[in-house]
RNA sequence: GGGCGAUUAGCUCAGUUGGUUAGAGUGCUUGCUUGACAUGCAAGAGGUCACUGGUUCGAUUCCAGUAUCGCCCA
């Protein structure tokens, strides 16, 4: 092969579709149920319908693609499970003001039509999603492809309707939950936002009844009087001990309310006097059970004022605040008005002011369900990256509260709840009841309700694989093993997932839960599509590759923290991707055509040079460290060390000290060596590389083996990933190249700064202090004289500094550049001044070390010993370096 | 109010059992069309490791507190 016969530019354009279609043709992706391997399965965090995949979605799906891709090589069946969530209220959301937009509404259309209009959507988005989950490169088995609405997975969520309603752990209550009035639907705890926002404190009087006394109340949210059937204040306040059984009158609707002592009231709030509305405040109701409180429903469905609220009827709730704040005023009834800071719930999908409400809701009783989830982390079973997310975990199982899984939504699992028309018995169904159980009668009707998004996701891990069904599947893939997932779904969804797993499976879902932080814009605001800050994966993968996009991102994503990207980042992984590409171009022209495939590569004793041992010592080192992260999830670390190794190792050092050799006849020794080392080393970076940046690895792979084995290409997707050879894992043999380093880099720093011409060749003498170093430096002279561009180089431990030598000095040597006509005196002054005041502070801190008492008597001997090691080194430094400063003055 | 996290070079981050000269990428400066790569190479500048105490012979690292920022829960 010719190095012309490659672009110079590596081009993913040309290589990432042809390859994913190749993997998919080979079916390498798809894992058999009946295959001999240990099992590795993963199910993918569906994401939603409501839009496309933005770089969170990236980060989340490259994860788990380099964790599947490492463990297919490394010879599991590996099972990675794609799919999308039908995310009920979003995606309700977007259609409504679609629809809004249009001049149309849902209940225009119907429910059938509406339905239509959404799987419409779900086709068009999931599409979407999925074909860039392809363009990341993610080797999901799309033949197990899953949505949360498929025939399987509903019946799956019906099986648990019941099996729960059975056992008693579903029932129906008329309760206060959160309502979003604009998506007119109930909504769980969870799925609530909490915010502080700036508000009022009002004071509103209300008289006493049959007095001409006021009593104050203070309150945030005034409309919800309208409701009240109590004042309450504390029974140990002695201020209101004799107004206790007393009434008051209601201001505008004058309706007689009782006054009440309850222990939730704060005397320090307010007046110490609180309003309570059993309709509109979970607190309240829990008061007005305790008082058996009568219930007013102010409010409409759609947050306006209902006919409870007297002439404020129809109103919004907030028109009704105004107006109803303006007739206090007007009435004298209102105190004073305080600014105070409102903690307010907020729809985590719509933003809409929550109002808390009275209604009618399925719920899930919790507590059974969560104690056998808390066992399973305690035990060890469940473990959390970062460890420290098993704290929010466990707080939120232990506090738990029961679940609100009814929605008044249309997208979604009907309920499989069935009322008789006639007696009004509850029949829990999977299909349509002929017959009502109790009164044979035939008039049944279904719950009008879905069921929360969540109870169809949480389910995920086996519903996926055929259950209820007992399918081969689910008895090879399930449990699966790691769950890669952001922070903010914790409860919403891995939690439910671990308590569904042992109440339906018996067993834990998965193993290992990989929590990763959000990507953030580069001044860290979160992504978002609607704060325009969110970038398209596609939009990167058209600019800078696959492979860019996936190692930019672990490359700047710390572990468990979250990660600030700006688009121009990613040239650092797509320069990375071109260093691979040129580095393999140039090592592939430069094996021979004879070379035999590199199979079990061997290096015998008496063969190879330093830099040859040393390449194979960093590799081995360095495929013992990413794997041994790898097993940790530190993902970052991982790639940081293939990055160093295989740019500032192999590509900086290795390919540069062999050039001269490659240069030598077909053949030669020599050279046949650096070929040999440089295929072994060059096949291990791209099985490294690989579940990092696997197009282009699979693309070198392809020129470096394709047309070489002669039966069939066989791809580096399931190749061997390396096994360590600790045999050959050396630190003398480092530490001796490292001397070479040190030599090349000091020459090149004194070229540099006295400004010696590139082109220039330079002669360089080097004055060694043992026989151990001179070897070693003799033994890599052109190495020395290559990379530092010398002439002529001599080395000894009798070398005498020549006149008009800028010098530099490193550990046991002198390197000394004879610079006769070129040397700048007052640059060199600076140069060995700035030398002398740097070592000179690493000796004065040695020096304080070694004289303070308390450090000899107490600190271990080696760390004593390297000190006066260390000691011996800068003084032997600073001596020569001040001869040498010396020296010049006589010029 | 409670919990968690962050604070290291202009920017983004490493630094995992306390002890080499605190590192990398990017940006910056200088010089290079070096036979793979200018998406590159070489050299360089740049850090009171947020602050205050404590533990220790020794603290960027452990502990406590403070400040600022972020997230979660109430």
């Amino acid at each position: 092969m010719r190095l012309n016969d490659l672009p110079k530019h590596y081009d993913p354009k040309q290589t990432e579709d042809r390859w994913y279609q190749f993997w998919l043709e080979k079916g390498i992706f798809h894992a058999d149920v009946d295959a001999e391997k240990e099992t590795f399965s993963v199910v993918i965090p569906p994401p939603n319908v409501t839009d496309v995949l933005h770089l969170g979605h990236a980060l989340n799906n490259t994860l788990q693609d380099i964790l599947i891709r490492w463990k297919r090589m490394q010879g599991y069946e590996a099972e990675w499970l794609p799919g999308t969530d039908h995310a009920g209220i979003a995606t309700q959301v977007i259609l409504e003001k679609k629809l809004a937009k249009e001049g149309t509404s849902k209940e225009k259309l119907g429910r059938e039509k509406f339905l239509e209009l959404a799987w419409e959507w779900k086709r068009k988005n999931g599409d979407a999603i999925l074909n860039q989950l392809r363009r990341i490169g993610c080797s999901c088995d799309w033949d197990r492809t899953r949505f949360t609405l498929d025939d399987g997975l509903s019946e799956a969520v019906q099986e648990v309707f019941i099996h729960l309603y059975n056992k008693g752990l579903i029932y129906r209550g008329k309760r206060i939950i959160n309502w979003c009035p604009r998506c007119r639907t109930s909504l769980s705890d969870d799925e609530t936002e909490r915010e502080e926002r700036e508000g009022s404190l009002w004071y509103i009087k209300y008289k006493i009844k049959g007095s001409d006394q006021y009593i104050g109340v203070a309150t945030t949210r005034p409309e919800t009087m309208l409701g009240d059937t109590a004042v309450a204040v504390n029974p140990k306040d002695k201020r209101f001990e004799k107004l206790v059984g007393k009434s008051a009158i209601l201001p505008i609707l004058d309706r007689k309310i009782k006054i009440v002592a309850d222990d939730f009231v704060d005397p320090e709030f307010g007046t110490g006097m609180v309003k309570v509305t059993p309709a509109h405040d979970p607190n309240d109701f829990d008061i007005g059970q305790r008082h058996k409180l009568e219930r007013i429903n102010v409010m409409n469905p759609n947050g306006t004022m209902n006919e409870n609220a007297g002439k404020f009827a129809g109103m919004d709730r907030y028109a009704c605040r105004e107006a109803l704040v303006a007739e206090l005023k007007k009435k004298k009834l209102l105190e004073k008005i305080e600014p105070y800071r409102v903690p307010m719930a907020l729809c985590y999908r719509c933003g809409t002011e929550i109002e808390p409400y009275l209604s009618e809701q399925w719920f899930v009783k919790m507590k059974p369900l969560a104690e056998p989830a808390i066992e399973a982390l305690k035990a060890g079973k469940l473990r959390f990256y970062p460890e420290r997310w098993t704290k929010t975990y466990l707080y939120w199982m232990e506090n738990i509260r029961d679940w609100c899984i009814s929605r008044q939504l249309w997208w979604g699992h009907r309920i499989p709840v069935w009322y008789c028309q006639e007696c009004g018995e509850v029949a829990v169904s999977k299909t349509t009841p002929s017959e009502c159980t109790k009164c044979k009668g035939g008039k049944l009707k279904q719950d009008e309700d879905v069921l929360d998004t969540w109870f169809s996701s949480w389910l995920w891990p086996f519903s996926t694989f055929g259950w209820p069904e007992k399918t081969k599947d689910l008895e090879r893939f399930y449990p699966t093993r790691a769950l890669f997932t952001a922070s903010e779904i914790i409860f919403l969804w891995v939690a439910r997932m671990v308590m569904a797993g042992y109440e339906f499976m018996g067993r834990e879902p998965f193993s290992d839960v990989y929590i990763h932080g959000t990507v953030r814009d580069e001044r860290g605001v979160k992504m978002s599509k609607s704060l325009g800050n969110g970038i398209d994966p596609l939009e990167i993968i058209d600019e800078y590759g696959a492979d860019a996009l996936r190692t930019t991102m672990m490359l700047v994503t710390p572990e468990g923290q979250d990660t600030l990207i700006a688009k121009r980042t990613f040239q650092v992984g797509q320069h990375f991707a071109n260093k691979l590409w040129n580095m393999s171009k140039f090592v592939m022209a430069n094996l021979s055509d004879q070379l035999a495939p590199e199979t079990e590569f061997s290096l015998s004793q008496e063969e190879g040079k330093l830099e040859d041992r040393w390449i194979l010592s960093r590799l081995n080192r360095t495929v013992s460290e990413v794997t041994g992260l790898m097993k940790q999830y530190r993902f970052n670390s991982a790639v940081k060390s293939l990055y160093d190794f295989i740019w500032h190792d192999f590509c900086d050092w290795y390919v540069e000290m062999i050039k001269q050799r490659l240069n030598l006849p077909e053949g030669a020794e020599d050279k046949v060596v650096a070929q040999k080392v440089a295929h072994h080393a060059l096949d291990r970076i791209l099985r490294l590389l690989h579940p990092f940046a696997p197009f282009v690895t699979e693309e070198i792979w392809h020129h470096l083996y394709g047309d070489r084995r002669g039966d069939g290409y066989s791809p580096v997707s399931t190749e061997k990933w390396p096994e360590c050879r600790r045999e050959l894992i050396d630190d003398d043999l480092e530490e001796a190249l490292w001397r070479v380093q040190e030599v090349v880099t000091s020459i090149r720093n004194i070229r540099s700064e006295m400004n010696v011409p590139p082109a220039k060749k330079a002669d360089v003498l080097v004055k060694v202090d043992n026989k151990s170093l001179q070897e070693i430096l003799e033994n890599n002279q052109d190495h020395v004289k290559s990379l530092g561009k010398v002439e002529k180089l001599e080395i000894g431990m009798k070398v005498v500094k020549p006149d008009h030598a800028a010098s530099a000095v490193i550990k046991d040597a002198e390197i000394f550049v004879p610079l006769k006509g070129l040397i700048d005196l007052e640059q060199e002054r600076i140069r060995l001044e700035k030398e002398i005041t740097r070592v000179g502070k690493l000796l004065e801190k040695t020096d304080k070390k070694l004289s303070n008492e308390d450090f000899l008597k107490r600190a271990p001997r080696d760390i004593i010993d390297n000190e006066k090691i260390r000691r011996e080194e800068y003084r032997s430094m600073l001596r020569k370096l001040n001869k040498n400063l010396e020296g010049i003055v006589g010029w």
